[in-house]
DNA sequence: TTTTAATATTGCAATATTACGATATAGTTT
DNA sequence: AAACTATATCGTAATATTGCAATATTAAAA
């Protein structure tokens, strides 16, 4: 117990979680608004944009990175973060798919 | 440690990142398109769609509600449980305008 | 009113996540 | 090469999540 079982879902549905999950935690959001914001981004910022030391901001960006909402390459002696906005989609689909579909059912529950 | 420190993150990205955590477990994503197939629901029903215990899916149902994406009101001696729209629409914001940047922005790394 | 059905809660074990100090790695500068 | 800078990894403690059996709750049915 503890551990998700991932085989019993449908891969879409597990996709779709790891996504998710990826963007569950304040400090990722944070992560993800500020390479929105300058585009382009060297890690050494975002230590000094959040309240979280070094290897934690590392550990964030790595599990952005696992999830493939953003990007880096090397850069110098520095690292090169940016937002994969082609993932983002598979996010959109999933939830914009929910707004239309229930902006056009009428409430006959809840 | 071991708990996330919401009060250093604005409470923007603390609503953002509930939302997706609460998205973050395939069962989750399961539950929320099960209840968008069949609109209305019991939650019974939804036992059965799940490889899982009733006990779990009742622990996953109260944090989709905790979280405000589901609602559920009492029909005699079951639950209706049902999606509600709005709470998606703030999930929907932050991604469709992180698509929406990113796609007037040429690549200028990565 | 006893039984049945649907759902929630409790308690607990297994595992995952969060956070950080210490340390490692790798490129840059001197 | 030695020192410096940026980032990653390791180890570990604290906490959270996942999952379920057992049990509680509550409404309907018999």
């Amino acid at each position: 117990m503890g551990a998700t079982n991932t085989e019993y879902y449908t891969e879409h549905q597990n996709e779709l979680a790891n996504l998710a999950k990826a963007l569950g935690h304040p400090a990722r959001v944070a992560i993800i608004e500020y390479l929105l914001r300058v585009d382009t981004c060297i890690c050494g910022d975002i230590v000094n944009e959040l309240p979280l030391a070094q290897p934690t901001v590392s550990q964030h960006l790595k599990e952005l990175k696992n999830a493939g909402l953003i990007k880096g390459s090397i850069e110098g002696n520095a690292i090169c973060y940016c937002i994969n906005p082609e993932v983002f989609k598979t996010l959109s689909g999933f939830i914009n798919n929910i707004i239309a579909i229930k902006s056009n059912q009428k409430e006959n529950c809840c």
